[in-house]
RNA sequence: UCCUCCUUAGCUCAGUUGGUUAGAGCAUCUGACUGUUAAUCAGAGGGUCGUUGGUUCAAGUCCAACAGGGGGAGCCA
């Protein structure tokens, strides 16, 4: 029997009546032979456990190391110790498992996140990604509780998909063919029609093509799962695996579009400030601390909370792609040629134009919409113009883009013609081109990078920081 | 993938123009102390200087390749 437990979160919250508490977790510190800092995960505040001198024998202090798994039992006493409201008065003391503390590599000191990372299965057990995970399950709560509030469905898109026509970048494949002697036709191509599936297939790139087939049946939809890139991305950004969010609307053009991704990121947002206030906190004195070895011209001017509630108290601003590159040619910054690359009507913005757009120019969120039909993908509503798409981007400070979205062509004819011209083979997308042929409605949807909103609310700079185990090109161990 | 920087003790780092036995703080271990907050004090152990090859009388130090990592860029979410 182990649930006659009290976590830590519930047992700091409550009055230190002197009444009896059992409490389980790991060693923090020891400190003195005398006191523990027992920390359960709960929270990132310790629990200071406090052992009377002479009370327990020196074979069970020895034991009690650096992340070792204790179950404690005794009596919750007002603190006499500065640092703490309360802490518990040690009866019993049980090691439920020995850490060995000339092996164990993590040390109650500030370790870099770099080395962290390869000691990724035990990193949950610092301050530090106890708060962005506790933080990163927040967000994802927030968000199923979002869209059931407004009624979407959940839907779960295929993971393996034979579709190739989303261009969102190269992809995983997946085959149960022998690597060393597959099946080949006569022209020494790979006959795929001997593999599993029957035909060539992937990892899921997006789950957009299917979200609108749900869509266009239940209204409003979401998905919410892995999403699989083989891009050979080196930055601090990107991800092979990674979760994306997807709703797709029905009944929906650009600006319901742009209204609804405002209102959830800044939904779920307001949950985990509402939720994981210790843990924000404990980030934001991280980036303060981290922020001293900055030259004062790179420190930011408000602090990871103060960013958090600027964005959830203010619109973001909103900008179509001509006013975007209008801003830009204007800006100082660009006629003192500041910009490595140039600017003009129709170029795919470089993330130093987004930065300077969202950091330098509105230091804000900033929702750019219609943007060049030649920059965007196929599947984008065109404009009476000929020229632009009702594509949406939102960009966020220190990230830049966090979420990408469209009112999609839900005009059978002009979408063939799309797809014609970017050479979209139409007969592989039948089922997606049958939405337009029978009961086709406006819609709209975006897809949001979990990763990155996970980024922004933690104050991260690595997207490996945010994730539990990444996979980046060389990369998937654990 | 491109540019750039880094790799020395468990961790963070120092190591001079190439020169004998490679250092510090923290951690660990031993002891002391005991209301501590990354406790403190004293002592001890701990190294194939990322790997391979080269230059040299002599390489942690210079050169090359490779591996891993950081920062920036591209691709994107």
């Amino acid at each position: 029997m182990f649930n006659n437990r009290i976590k830590v979160k519930a047992l700091l919250a409550g009055e230190p009546a002197g009444q009896q508490a059992t409490v389980m977790g790991w060693v923090r510190t020891f400190r003195n032979n005398q006191f523990v800092a027992l920390n359960d995960g709960s929270t990132n505040n310790n629990l200071q456990v406090v052992l009377e001198l002479g009370k327990f024998d020196d074979t069970l202090l020895k034991r009690i190391t650096t992340s070792a798994a204790l179950k404690v039992t005794g009596t919750v006493v007002a603190s006499q110790g500065k640092g703490q409201k309360l802490e518990l008065k040690a009866d019993t003391i049980e090691i439920l498992g020995d850490s060995d503390a000339e092996k164990y590599p993590l040390q109650p000191k500030k370790h870099s996140l770099e080395f962290l990372r390869e000691k990724a299965h035990l990193r949950f057990r610092t301050n530090t990604f106890g708060s962005v995970f506790r933080i990163r399950h927040s967000l994802a709560f927030a968000i199923h509780k979002f869209f059931n509030e407004k009624g979407f469905v959940y839907l779960h898109t295929p993971i393996i998909t034979a579709s190739d026509a989303e261009g969102a970048g190269e992809m995983f494949r997946v085959s149960t063919l022998p690597f060393d002697n597959p099946p080949r036709r006569e022209d020494g191509t790979i006959d795929f029609s001997e593999d599993f599936f029957g035909r060539a297939t992937n990892l899921t790139v997006s789950g957009q093509l299917e979200g609108e087939l749900g869509a266009t049946a239940f209204g409003e939809i979401y998905t919410f799962g892995p999403t699989f890139r083989a891009e050979n991305s080196n930055t601090a950004r990107h991800l092979a695996e990674f979760w994306m969010i997807e709703p797709e609307m029905a009944f929906c053009d650009l600006e319901d579009n742009a209204n609804l991704a405002e209102e959830f990121i800044q939904y779920i947002i307001r949950y985990a400030m509402e939720h994981n206030a210790d843990d924000l906190e404990f980030l934001r004195q991280r980036l303060l601390e981290e922020e001293k070895a900055k030259p004062q011209t790179e420190r930011s001017e408000l602090d990871l909370i103060q960013k958090l509630e600027f964005v959830v108290n203010n619109q973001f601003e909103r900008i179509t792609y001509t006013e975007a590159i209008d801003i830009l040619l204007q800006s100082n910054h660009y006629k003192k040629k500041k910009f490595q690359y140039d600017v003009s009507w129709g170029i795919d913005m470089q993330s130093e134009h987004e930065r300077y757009l969202v950091e330098k120019h509105f230091k804000k969120p900033v929702i750019v919409t219609n943007y060049p039909k030649d920059i965007k993908a196929f599947y984008m509503r065109q404009n009476e113009d000929g020229k632009t798409v009702a594509a949406m981007d939102i960009l966020a400070p220190g990230i830049g883009e966090i979420v990408g979205g469209s009112q999609r062509e839900e005009r059978l004819e002009r979408l063939e013609q799309r797809m014609t011209e970017m050479n979209i083979p139409h007969e592989e997308l039948w089922w997606y081109l049958d939405t337009r042929r029978f009961g086709t409605v406006p819609h709209a949807g975006f897809g949001l990078g979990f990763e990155r909103i996970v980024q922004f609310v933690t104050g991260m700079s690595n997207i490996r920081d945010v994730i539990a185990f990444p996979r980046t090109p060389k990369s998937a161990e654990f």
